[in-house]
DNA sequence: TTGTAAGCGTTATCAG
DNA sequence: CTGATAACGCTTACAA
């Protein structure tokens, strides 16, 4: 054991020796002294400064290895100002849409060095504002963020810009900010929607969705109404339901609405929730209604469940991921672009996509 | 103008004008100075420290709200040697198990003062590895993983635990490591579907599921033979395939089976995964085979589209919160204890979700 | 090409 | 109950 010791702390240099001793975490300033050079030769080493010899790099490198050195960067942050960090808010994690968003925002910020905090608002305004506080707080680089269906006021997000940090809106965006947006063009996506359903022979369609007051379902709305007025129908006879963007608030819609209108049923219902269209067929279903004989149904945003159930669900996809690399690209100019302004806006066109729900 | 302006000086000190003017950010000495007391006094205050008369507490919360001021988390994170962040490692951020259990880990650590990175492996033990770079660097307090399918070898989290980071691993986890853990009963969840599907009247079941190099493939494999073995049924005559947890794989494997097979079917099919489930599903239903009645299926995992789809399916449901917060309060146990070993494990048990696809 | 020195904003320790 | 001081680990002018 003794000669087991000695052989093994002969291996070592003094100070290599201190450090696993004092089981302290390692730094530039052990890896420097191990060299007999400075921490900032060490540091500019480590970050391939241009003015560093390349030998002395390898011989950083290769002691920082030995040393078993994890660079600490809560202390770089420190010392810039500002993290690595970009923080990103959305409503709900696991709304397929947002957690592809997510991806599609990650594939385009970790190559460039930087990770996500990701902070959820479950639809509240009081908690996005907590959410705002901590990612200041961390001093990230950026803010992305889809804003709750509740906020109405921006006193938070413009606390972000005072700091100076970046913010970049997607999907739910307030044109009140200056800053930085990507957007669908719902309107668009709505519009074609809604003349495939004519395509297809409706004379009445019905119209269900998600609070106007959100930008998003006020688009999706008028994407219907813009389609409807140039097919001379007039959308004031239309029914139109806007409730909270859930399979059961639909359900609890439709079928009081069956009920009443067993006589006059339209010819299709269009949802903007595709998750409210689930809610709109279990009720037909249940009441004896065939789809799309009977009545046709279409959703919007393309959830994978609209593919598997039957029947298949017509729906407009959002290209969510490449929504999150547009988002991750317009915060990466804003942060390399320092102060100057150069708000830019992106607008995603999405797909419509017939399946059997449309499909008489 | 001029009265405006100087009005509005009138009533700043000179130290919230340098500060506005400067547009530096806040920080605890400038709240120190506007009340003639140290950065140490202000610094307790904001804590709540006991030993500050609550009449400065409140002078010094109300001038950080004058002067507008933001904690600077990171600064106390260095001093600290510790940041109020814990990382979390997932193979892929958009299933549906994974961002519930997110949800359940956030549900516990935002309200103790932590929040997430949020890091995902994509089933990449080389991305896997980078991520645990990233969360040291950040000196995150403590790490949540669920490993990648790939992942067989440890170093990279042992390399986590040499730097005194507490690790909790989840669902896919690795006995090799003494640390805590939270894992699903998929061997009993397993067990009660097969027994199940057997009380329905199969004889024969077939298996399809991830390769059982991952644990929980593994387990649920052995429930299904467990209950095979008690009825007298010999698995080894059992049609047993795994693959890529994959709807498309699934379909790929199911195909030139039914060719194969016409003649003697299995009575059921159970797959250890919902996205399998539905590729067999979709197999045998273009192939013409009703279901249940001609065949039952059964999956794992209780998908959101396991309700939705036609026949609906029986599933094992896992209680993916639940597991987020059992995670999550493993973790603070471990934060709290410091470095007293007290690695525990949590097994929960999951649910059998009896639906259409076996309700002969 | 490398060294020197200051400082980022907190908090812990010790002292009073 | 509060103050003084040092330190956490890194980066970056400026100097050599």
């Amino acid at each position: 054991m003794q000669t087991f010791a000695f052989n093994f702390l002969y291996l070592l240099s003094i100070q290599m020796l201190y450090i696993i001793m004092s089981k302290k975490q390692v730094t530039i300033q052990d890896i420097a002294k191990e060299l007999n050079i400075t921490a900032s030769t060490v540091s500019r080493a480590l970050n391939d400064h241009p003015k560093i010899k390349q030998s002395t790099k390898e011989l950083v490198q290769n002691t920082a290895k030995k040393l078993n050195y994890q660079p600490n960067s809560i202390a770089a942050s420190l010392r810039k100002g500002r993290a690595t960090t970009v923080g990103m808010i959305v409503p709900r994690i696991n709304r397929h849409f947002f957690s592809n968003v997510i991806t599609g925002v990650e594939s385009v910020l970790n190559p460039a060095g930087y990770n996500l905090i990701i902070c959820q608002s479950e639809e509240s305004i009081e908690k996005e504002n907590e959410n705002i506080n901590t990612l200041i707080a961390n001093r990230v680089g950026g803010v992305l963020i889809s804003i709750s269906i509740e906020t109405k006021t921006f006193a938070h997000l413009e606390r972000v810009l005072s700091h100076h940090i970046p913010l970049v809106m997607f999907d739910r965006i307030a044109d009140e900010l200056d800053v930085s947006m990507v957007e669908n063009d719902d309107v668009s996506g709505s519009y074609d929607l809604t003349k495939h359903i004519l395509a297809k022979g409706a004379k009445t369609i019905a119209w269900i969705g998600g609070p106007r007051s959100s930008n998003i379902y006020q688009n999706r709305y008028n994407g219907y109404k813009k389609a409807l007025e140039e097919a001379g129908i007039n959308p004031k006879a239309m029914t139109c339901f806007e409730g909270s963007i859930t399979l059961d608030s639909a359900l609890d819609f439709i079928r009081p609405f069956i009920e009443k209108n067993k006589n006059n049923m339209p010819d299709a219902i269009f949802s903007a929730s595709d998750y409210m269209a689930m809610g709109v067929i279990q009720g037909l279903q249940e009441a004896g209604y065939k789809i799309p004989e009977d009545i046709m149904i279409a959703g919007y945003s393309n959830e994978p469940f609209a593919e598997l159930i039957s029947p298949k669900l017509t729906t407009v996809d959002q290209f969510s991921e490449e929504m999150g690399r547009a988002t991750a690209k317009l915060l990466l100019e804003e942060i390399e672009a320092k102060n100057e302004y150069i708000h830019k806006k992106t607008t995603l066109k999405p797909k419509l996509i017939i399946r059997e729900s449309t499909d008489k």
